[in-house]
DNA sequence: CTCTGTTCTTGAACACGTTCAAAACGTGAA
DNA sequence: TTCACGTTTTGAACGTGTTCAAGAACAGAG
């Protein structure tokens, strides 16, 4: 059975996934995912090949429980960073940064998970299956975000909005982890210049002036996510 | 030497190397990419596996061949589908058929050059330095629709536009690739709309009350695609 | 034709991610 | 202690993309 899924495990097992996952990150780090094989992983962790797959059921898979701790562990960091802030950039400044920092150490390797991003059948990419429960978690705060900020947001589009918001924030970190300026630079001016204008626009949505705009917006949006619970044809 | 960047070359040669080009994207498209290696394709080409790599540098490169090969012959047909439209949303749509009929029976292996798409490390990525040649083709093509159209379009944004439409057309076939509604009803649907929308913000563009979104929104163009002659730290 | 250098072709071998049957270990019952 | 059984660990082996040293086929010069 997949110990990853279990709920008990000796103390030793669990002391052994720990050290075999933390010396995988290590070497990530170190070497980057691509230069480092799962023989290296293995040696590192002491173990043979086959006991680190016996916790992981693949290479991706370390990445992915990179990725899994990472949602769990920013979580309460962002609703700390949330607080008493009220407005709306600042909210959202709030999140990003939170993920930035965590993501920070680890930016070179990070690759590995957000270069499948197009494939939705890649089990790594965001928008997979398997990467649905920290996507919902991540959406969530932009919910959050939103809905303790000092500004009234139309109604019909708030159920859009954390699903977009999300969807910009990844945008941000997949051209941080591929930003090659010094320092990132660029992903900063980035992230100063499109926050301007997205809060200012979501200021502006409200006017009635913008009802068509968001009229043909929401139709699109519409068109484009509904629920793919339909027949997997072809 | 790479044959593949040779002038020269036998007649015989140029027959053993579109076998095993057409081959593998027989069976490409009979099987996917993945479920197809490159022994199948020795075998069905009558060549051993290493003739397969004295012709293309790796498997990936049986799928960048015809992607260039994709680019330069729907070339020709856009400038005809082209020809003396004015309207801009029926120019684009042009260029946007063009590229969907074209690609239509390969949809499903297609997913092979897309899967890459956020990795602009990637040689297959739409945004590598490998795939630069077919990028700038294209980018031509919107170009030419835009020039041709009886529309005046702001100065300021003009140098921006080819890239921003390239862009939105990329994320069109992405989502194409990915659309695992019957017949891909979601695609159509979303091209319809978002070209109404598209057309739509550029006649809306040169209105003098535009003015400020528009510059803010070169502002966040220039920050972000600042040519990367800059220094390759990290 | 013969010789010579280039072009083309071959398939064994490599490194990698991954699988799996077998062994070792741990634990609680008798 | 001994036994049985589930858990953990092992490493040889597989299939893959890819490399490479060696040879075959060919083209042109003499």
């Amino acid at each position: 059975m997949q110990p990853a899924l279990r709920s008990g495990g000796t103390r030793k097992a669990g002391e052994t996934r720990g050290r075999i996952l933390s010396e995988a990150l290590t070497l990530f780090r170190e070497r980057g995912f691509d230069q480092t094989t799962m023989r290296d992983i293995a040696r590192a962790a002491n173990v043979a090949i086959g006991a680190a797959y016996y916790y992981f059921e693949s290479k991706d898979a370390l990445v992915m429980a990179f990725y899994g701790e990472a949602s769990k562990s920013t979580h309460e960091q962002i609703e700390i960073a949330l607080g008493r802030k009220t407005d709306l950039k600042a909210r959202l400044r709030a999140v990003i940064d939170v993920k930035f920092e965590y993501f920070g150490p680890n930016r070179k390797f990070l690759g590995a998970l957000l270069r499948h991003a197009a494939d939705p059948d890649h089990p790594l990419s965001p928008f997979s299956e398997q990467t649905r429960e920290i996507r919902e978690r991540d959406m969530h705060h932009f919910s959050e975000a939103l809905d303790g900020c000092n500004l009234r947001l139309p109604e019909d589009l708030h159920p859009h909005l954390p699903k977009l918001l999300w969807l910009y924030q990844m945008g941000l970190i997949l051209f941080w982890v591929y930003d090659r300026s010094p320092g990132q630079v660029r992903t900063e001016r980035l992230v100063d210049k499109s926050l301007g204008i997205v809060t200012g626009m979501l200021k502006l949505s409200k006017s009635p002036f913008m009802r068509p705009v968001r009229r043909i917006a929401i139709e699109l949006l519409e068109a484009v996510s509904e629920e793919t619970a339909g027949v997997e044809k072809q």
